[in-house]
DNA sequence: TCAAAAGTGTTATGAGTACACCCATGG
DNA sequence: CCATGGGTGTACTCATAACACTTTTGA
């Protein structure tokens, strides 16, 4: 078959913004260029697409490539294209997002990239513009957590509800009461009760919880409210 | 400078998914494909990304020229990319979707294109991903519409509430109580009531509206809640 | 005068919130 | 034995939804 002919072939690339929760902050893990321009500045974890893959296939290449894990939750977030984003030549770049489990991670973690986990708040100046990435990445993942039970991505297998409502608290800079919260998450049923508790943070003690992965799957469309006001935390 | 070597490069399109809403029924802008592969098959408005402009651009380009139109509600969808979407040559395609007031389009037609008007639930086959891509921003707007005021851009300048309300109900396909629905959406204070009333659809006739723009942009990204139940109506 | 649609008023329910209080336990 | 965080109980508030009823007017 023959080609389309007088267009412009441009590049195309991923660039995955990587979240994750080590029990007190949320993270972001960047990589140091590996190439030129902008050798050695810090970036999204980021690739090209091949000819016989699609977006997803790359975005799913690229992540394992640098952390190891499979099955990763990874949503398309918003392609970019500025005709100069990339100084060396036009390449139109699409943003991931995931969302990992850091302890997952660690255990996988590949050497061979220039890889460190970086506080949210705290992250180096990025090139391009995956500042701009972060930022919409940022955005999307406090709407979508308004609406759905996404952030229990973030979370290890077993978890306690003060760790949840500390995830959550991070993700919108703000406190919740504590009494309201985890009983809004128990109506829910998605979670089932463990028996042994964890007695790190607390004398007291409280009890572990797995995700209902079922009902995760068969309510993830259906609206929660774990957070009280999201009109006025969204804004 | 000298480009990034060994990578393949792609075309990159643009698709747009244009909805209008005549009073009666939402309605799809379809055309007929003027190029081979599936030339006179029915289409989504597309086109080519050029080299000296972003996808934004492209979009806007493409939705002028065919409807004459600027200043439209345009918002990028998801970027399609199966390696075979296109069997002519890769193509990368963005889409994005499109409201618009379907009278100001009927003043400024162009005719370089054929294009006609589809009732949504009534669209013929589409080539390529794009039944895909309808499916998925039909999801999005009923997603977006039952949070934010976007479908406001489907209609004229003075409408009912009536109107208004009948959009809703075509757009999530069910009826809501007409009592109701008029005391939520004038809480919002979102609404201009005007002196003249609409005589054509009742005999009593009804006010009116204009849409407080100041307020709108100003209030957009607040949550509203136009519709009830919308976890069961966006499952 | 009556049918049909627009629009107002009234009430019950239930989710969301605030907050007093009890529980368990390590130091 | 008490400080600390985990967790339950309860009452108030307000948005929502259900629905009876009035208004307007063309045919």
């Amino acid at each position: 078959m023959t080609k389309y002919s007088g267009q412009t072939r441009v590049l195309s690339a991923i660039d995955c913004i990587i979240f994750g929760f080590d029990g007190f902050d949320i993270k972001l893990l960047l990589i140091q260029r590996g190439i030129e321009p902008e050798k050695n500045k810090w970036s999204l974890m980021g690739g090209f697409v091949k000819s016989e893959e699609s977006l997803e296939q790359a975005a799913d290449r690229i992540l394992q490539q640098l952390t190891g894990l499979n099955g990763v939750y990874l949503e398309q977030l918003q392609t970019f294209s500025d005709p100069h984003r990339d100084p060396m030549e036009r390449t139109i770049s699409t943003a991931y997002f995931a969302l990992i489990d850091i302890h997952q991670y660690e255990k996988q973690l590949s050497h061979d990239y220039h890889a460190e986990w970086f506080l949210l708040e705290e992250r180096p100046k990025l090139i391009f513009d995956h500042e701009d990435m972060v930022k919409l990445a940022q955005k999307k993942l406090r709407y979508k957590a308004a609406l759905h039970p996404i952030l229990f991505e973030l979370l290890p297998q077993k978890f306690t509800i003060p760790q949840l409502q500390t995830l959550y608290e991070k993700i919108y800079d703000t406190k919740f009461d504590n009494r309201n919260f985890s009983r809004k998450v128990l109506s829910t049923q998605l979670l089932i009760k463990q028996k042994e508790k964890d007695k790190l943070n607390s004398k007291k003690g409280a009890f572990y919880y797995k995700l209902n992965k079922k009902k995760y799957r068969a309510n993830f469309q259906a609206f929660l409210n774990f957070i009280p006001n999201p009109d006025k935390l969204l804004m």
